[in-house]
DNA sequence: ATAATCCAAATTGGATCCAATATTCAATAT
DNA sequence: ATATTGAATATTGGATCCAATTTGGATTAT
């Protein structure tokens, strides 16, 4: 007999569907900073009660994405322009060391993802779709490394600033600079040299920073 | 009017009261890795219901100090020796960064406090306290940078490695030697050498991880 | 005796209800 | 008119109850 087959017990759970919905939104901008999240409305949304509800603010408050007081509820979290340089000090250390473990580790399968993901992203025309093809290239290259906890932070850290690196892409000639960045490394990946694609993505991460804290408030 | 007044807003819930003294009893190794965490005895050990209880165990999950299958409940998280080893390379990454960033901030208060801390863990006669005086001298230094985000991954790391770092200190002669390195931390922050001190940091948690993987299974 | 099956107990996930607190707005006093 | 008080409403935190799933043991068939 044959069947496809899945594990069930990973079947999601209602507080999980949430979380993941309650993030999405959140890292996407959909829900803007300071807006309060009501977990009646959240549970009618999602025809559920207010429990998995409040699991989900939960684990997203332990993710630094919203801040709660107690009776008086959740908010979507944001970063001053320190928090926010902090955050790409951050990714810079981080990251260069997830790509140089990668490196390595590319299988050629992985590489050609990669390449087609950098080329998505550079012919990439609707100002939406740009953070998630920015991320998918990252991501891809990253998922060759099999530095997890690495990769945690990293995903972490990205979530929090991921609305300003959509706004950074959009600003004049972000994508432009963006796509150029990713094929050098993308590059440095494929010849093999891990020093390099290190070197590129710290560049990547710190100039993206420069980038916006030039455009932001008192930049 | 003169008051002795108190944030009220700030007392603790039910879940939060959980969640830390379940985080305690995790780092500190008195629940064991793989122990399960029945929801309904840990709400009758407070005398609340198992709603705190559920989401205590839900930020724990998040911060990767238990893991929960759905229905079956919640375990306590152990990690791989190559797991330990990514983290204390996460910590050696990240630590040095805070430490290179607080010595410029250390007021001479904070560094009298650090000295204190610094004696009291070489003083220490009980094994039971060597682990809570070891972080509380490397907490003392960190807390004088204001990279807030490094020290929640450093915290969040070091929670993560508590047992094994406990473990470590009572092995042949760690107390000794982490008392000695301590020490030579101590001095360079004090003469306001930031890359002497980082550097120094970086090389204390290396050689914690290479002295810990030496008494792993296989090391 | 052994393996498959089924049922009861244990446990978790979620819904509903109540309590505690915050917020809003009308009423009142100055 | 403005500030203060107090009640009504809204919202969150927690308790209790029910449903879904797992687990372990008894039962039965081979």
């Amino acid at each position: 007999m044959k069947l496809k087959t899945m594990d069930i017990s990973a079947t999601a759970s209602a507080s999980s569907i949430v979380f993941d919905a309650l993030r999405k939104a959140i890292i996407e901008g959909q829900l803007e900073e300071g807006e309060p999240l009501r977990q009646d409305e959240i549970a009618r949304l999602f025809n559920t009660s207010r429990i998995p509800v409040r699991e989900a603010i939960s684990r997203l408050e332990e993710q630094g994405l919203v801040k709660t007081q107690r009776y008086k509820g959740a908010v979507v979290a944001g970063l001053s322009p320190k928090e926010t340089a902090e955050i790409f000090d951050l990714r810079a250390l981080v990251e260069p060391e997830i790509i140089r473990n990668a490196v390595p580790l590319m299988s050629s399968e992985l590489l050609a993802e990669a390449r087609e993901k950098c080329a998505a992203f550079s012919s990439a025309t609707d100002p939406m779709t740009y953070g998630d093809l920015n991320r998918a290239f990252h991501e891809t290259l990253y998922s060759a490394s099999d530095l997890k906890f690495f990769q945690e932070i990293s995903d972490n850290a990205i979530d929090r600033v991921e609305r300003q690196i959509r706004a950074q892409l959009v600003m004049s000639n972000g994508m432009e600079r963006a796509g150029r960045e990713h094929f050098a490394i993308l590059e440095a990946c494929e010849k093999g040299d891990a020093d390099l694609a290190s070197r590129l993505t710290r560049e990547h991460i710190q100039g993206a920073k420069a980038s916006l804290l030039k455009h932001l408030p008192g930049g």
